[in-house]
DNA sequence: TCTGGGGTCCTAGGACCC
DNA sequence: TCTGGGGTCCTAGGACCC
């Protein structure tokens, strides 16, 4: 989806339309200004990022991520809107049910993107064809799905139709917002060599620096790099990855569901809290991340084993603890419990930013694997010692 | 002027088992 | 006093993604 959250809120006003507009930060009253009125990143004080921008404010250098502070001196005048997570996630559902009926292999990648496996729609019917008429049923597919998902949700998206995973997502935001970008492995050093590394999904912020750090800055240089070097500096399988992702080489299947593995909650404060002086606030809000978990927990039918805490300093510095307790549980007072005996491991001689709780080793209830006692098999195992 | 909230996957060490 | 070769589970941290 281009520009997802933003694009969602442009409905609602839609006579911000052509203005620079930010999403991100908390909701809070601004004093002085009028009610309804829209602030601007200017009147903003506090903390947060920008979740998402419109490509108007993106030309003035703000991105998705950057803190709201440092975004305000570079577009002081952008609007900034609060964002609305359950609307988001109503639109989420809207264009992902026009998708899948057009083309039932959906896979979900977060909130603003799928994967679709078209193979049996572009080579429908059984023949294959000559490549040109390949390409030309991708191209009406793709604009198909483009119509159905702004017919359902009023929103724009964009395309990119080639042989993997890898590519597609590559192609689909070469041509941003609204286009179709159709790409076969033939094209893979016209089109994908000349991108930086960073336009692998895969390669973030620290491998970019470490491959730069190498003199390699584009996909191309990376799938010329010699492989021996590329283990020695990133180990047997993230580099080997390396490799074959810069030659456009991807074999993941598109994978219609999949069980969650955790359940989260958590929360940066307005202003950093003393675990001394500010213990009563910390202790409500802890308790009150463990409530929602259980919350989560019940709403999807999970029970969970394993309970972690997240607590991060005024340095940034982030640390977890986790434990795993002998029954599966969904109770919040048995997550606070476990949470809090997590919590006695933890330095507590600094400033808190931000604390969350986790749940993990999830099970729906009553289909709990067996317990380990049942799976030994004992008997057989100690005739051998 | 610091840097959200929800996730997944990987690595690596240690405990423990046979 | 030294020491194999599997395996699983648990824990902590970190990279990465949307």
């Amino acid at each position: 989806m281009d520009a997802f959250y933003a694009s969602v809120e442009l409905l609602r006003y839609p006579e911000l339309r052509g203005r620079p507009v930010v999403i991100g930060g908390r909701r809070r009253i601004v004093d002085g200004l009028s009610a309804g009125a829209i602030p601007t990143l200017r009147e903003y004080s506090g903390r947060g990022v920008i979740t998402t921008a419109t490509y108007e404010a993106r030309a003035l250098g703000v991105n998705s991520g950057m803190g709201l502070m440092k975004a305000a001196k570079l577009a002081p005048d952008a609007l900034l809107l609060p964002a609305d997570f359950d609307q988001y996630r109503r639109y989420s559902r809207l264009f992902k049910e026009a998708v899948r009926a057009l083309a039932p292999l959906v896979e979900d990648r977060g909130i603003d993107e799928i994967y679709m496996d078209l193979s049996a729609l572009v080579m429908s019917g059984g023949e294959t064809g000559p490549a040109q008429v390949l390409w030309v049923r991708a191209r009406e597919l793709a604009a198909s799905i483009q119509g159905a998902v702004r017919e359902a949700t009023g929103l724009s998206c964009s395309v990119g139709v080639t042989p993997n995973k890898l590519l597609s997502k590559i192609a689909s935001d070469l041509e941003k917002p609204g286009g179709v970008t159709i790409l076969s492995h033939d094209d893979v050093p016209t089109r994908i060599w000349p991108l930086p590394v960073r336009k692998v999904n895969g390669i973030g912020p620290k491998a970019t620096l470490r491959l730069e750090a190498l003199g390699i800055r584009t996909i191309g240089e990376l799938a010329q790099a010699d492989p021996q070097m590329l283990l020695q500096h990133f180990g047997k399988s993230y580099g080997a990855w390396m490799h074959d992702a810069a030659h456009g080489r991807d074999d993941r299947e598109v994978v219609v569901y999949s069980e969650p593995k955790s359940i989260s909650r958590e929360t940066t404060f307005e202003d950093d809290l003393h675990p001394v002086r500010d213990r009563e606030q910390l202790t409500r809000i802890f308790t009150d991340l463990c409530v929602r978990v259980a919350e989560d927990l019940q709403r999807k039918g999970y029970v969970g084993k394993t309970i972690g805490l997240k607590l991060r300093y005024d340095n940034f510095k982030t640390v977890t603890r986790d434990c795993t307790i002998d029954e599966p549980t969904r109770d919040p007072v048995r997550i606070r419990r476990a949470a809090g005996e997590c919590l006695k491991r933890v330095a507590l001689d600094r400033r808190i930013r931000l604390l969350g709780v986790r749940i993990g080793t999830l099970s729906k209830p009553g289909s709990e694997p067996q317990a380990p006692e049942a799976k030994r098999g004992l008997a057989s195992a100690a005739l051998f010692d």
